[in-house]
DNA sequence: AATGAATGAGATTTCATTCAT
DNA sequence: GATGAATGAAATCTCATTCAT
């Protein structure tokens, strides 16, 4: 065997490093400034500065502004819902512990990190890039409400739960989460909230609420004119 | 008596009357851009066209585009809370049917409207204009905790709700009136949401899961780390 | 005779009175302004606010901003040189006491005046309105050069004062009257000048090194380059 | 030793001495077209232009176009009078010989110079930027008063001049040095003015009219009112 | 005659993107 | 590959001027 100048192989040079660690680089300091200030008033220097390389390294790893952030969406969002899916194909419990399992998870591998503050951002500009829109509807927002519109109707299906109408009891069990999110990544995270606390509260409500062998609400709602 | 060309008096010159007009029309104008695009991405141009005015005009009546911004979200903001407040100290009735009362009108009167879509944009990009968040902050999300607050604790006293945490289950309540606002506002509004059922389902669930004489959630919550 | 409405003859209305005024009232806003922030940096809307009258009403009197300008500039700097024209041709006297005369009576009647802070503003901006300049020019610079130098050049031929270089000579008596005008509208005048001693001093400085009967300057001057 | 294609080490590349450049060039191109239209009606991107760069440029070097204002001012009036000071503090002739040498050296170096034209502006529109206002004042012309004070204060305590007024007699011989100045950067320099003969007239007739064994100027002032 | 709401050309300034080094 | 100087389109805001009332 000849000696060669490095030693190990199969690990590349430093330079060589660096290079392919810029992409997740920029991709990480995109999302943080991203999620701080939004998309439009996000620039693409600081972007680079924070990755810690210049304006025009940039543009040598990403067509442009927009480019990168499609690949940001698409980094945080493509495979966690998988992972619920394989999750309810496995589970043998009952949909209470489900639910209450993939909620934490998802908070936990998901919401919680930056991918929550993606959320906030992709809600409140992704009108103005199409493209992006259609990403996070089809990749995101509708297995989302499958998924967890699956495991209501299972649970009611089995008894375990009442007969509720599923797609609106899937939007309210997302609301919580989503109100967690927003409040960790906007105004500066004014109201301290116990993120745990909140999950554990909303589960517990929930999961009473959903409970069979109750009638339901007492209260019968009358809307004004929009029926 | 005879009749003179103008039949009312007191009504004021044409010209005064698109004057008054104005600013209501560029703060209608603005508030529909702002929800639409976003306000980093909403040009001040596009808010006068929209107004049916040229860029200048907009200048006669606010002093920029912050500025605008900001009476816009006054105008939005303001006196819904207090309706609330009054409506809490004269009810008599079960705090399940105050809560229902005070979720419906609001998302009638404040959450279905405009002032939906205008929480989304101050969420996203209200951490780029400080005074503003300070304002939504008081005047918007600290009463709304308080009211709703006040709410589940005297529920709770009164022996009509169980023994829950209280700021937890106030987030709990509001996320799905969150999610309710995004939804209409954002991402073309993709899933066709039916808001007046997802309220009721909401309260249903919600209500139930307050009640009292029931023991709390069979599934206890493991967290990985942070307790 | 007749009863008119308007008791006294040829006195018109109030309001016709005002009317008259306005020219005036105009010019003399515009004057001060320009005097305090320069031409370019003047609005109209100021102008006419300082005159107590609405914008479109300054349009009615002069075609815009330039013409008002011109209109102050030919108000302040016409009658002015006639004055010493006509001081000169009746004089008997001395030329000192003829140059101390002009001195002072343009010091006083003109240079003090408004006229004062108006030539800063036409030699900083006249430039970019040419027909000002020409009229400057002709109006203000010419004719002084050419009073002051025949002043000087009859002061010279009756032995009066020594042989001194006639257009050098009123360059520099021209210069501290500049001087004090820009003194008093320059920069919030700063220094508290004395005119009225400065202009003694000047003027004994000046009739004293004008005397006949003494040599020239002891101190020779030797210039670099250009001879 | 090879002979390397780079002849001399130590050379930045081209555009790197491009870049050193810019801000020199900026604040010349600066210079003129405010000297030429005075500073509001000179536009940034005009001054982009002469210096032969894009608008966005300008930005690059300076933070708008009253830093690059005050950057110009600094440049020209910084050193010019630490120079003044330091000839008087060596000179041991007499004071006429000092006067003469100051004034001019100071119109071959400063005067005649890019900061003539500069003195118009400041003097013109300074007062619309305070700090620039401040920074004249303490920089030029409190410093030339004190200097040319002092030099007159001794040339009267040795007994080379007469006693005369010191402030006033500063105005006076300041005065042409600022005619000269306007008259090369006004109104299209109309009047061609011999500048190094009006400096030596000026000396000629000052020197003449300070010189000891004088009585005072032969005519006495009245002014109207204000004594 | 007088007003002042409205206009839009034009000024300053920003920033995504390019490209010579 | 990396840089950062340079660009110029586009955004915000100003203000001389017009014109309906």
């Amino acid at each position: 065997m000849r000696a060669t100048k490095t030693s190990t192989p199969n690990v590349p040079p430093a330079r060589q490093r660096r290079k392919d660690a810029r992409p997740q680089e920029l991709r990480d300091a995109a999302l943080s400034l991203f999620v701080e200030k939004g998309y439009a008033a996000t620039r693409a220097e600081d972007v680079a500065a924070r990755a810690g390389v210049s304006k025009g390294t940039l543009y040598l790893y990403y067509a442009g502004k927009e480019e990168l952030f499609q690949a940001v969406v698409r980094e945080h969002f493509s495979a966690t819902i998988h992972d619920g899916m394989a999750l309810m194909d496995e589970h043998r419990g009952s949909m209470s512990e489900l639910l209450s399992l993939l909620m934490t998870r998802w908070w936990e591998r998901v919401g919680q990190g930056p991918a929550g503050g993606l959320t906030k951002v992709v809600l409140a500009e992704g009108r103005n890039l199409p493209e992006l829109a259609q990403l996070y509807l089809d990749e995101v927002i509708r297995p989302t409400h499958e998924l967890l519109g699956a495991l209501i109707e299972r649970g009611i299906r089995s008894g375990e739960f009442r007969a509720v109408p599923v797609p609106e009891t899937v939007h309210v069990l997302i609301g919580p989460l989503l109100h967690l999110m927003l409040s960790e990544h906007s105004l500066g995270h004014c109201l301290a909230v116990d993120a745990p606390a909140v999950l554990r509260t909303q589960l517990d409500l929930m999961l009473n609420g959903l409970k069979s062998g109750l009638k339901s609400s007492a209260v019968p709602l009358k809307f004004s004119k929009k029926p």
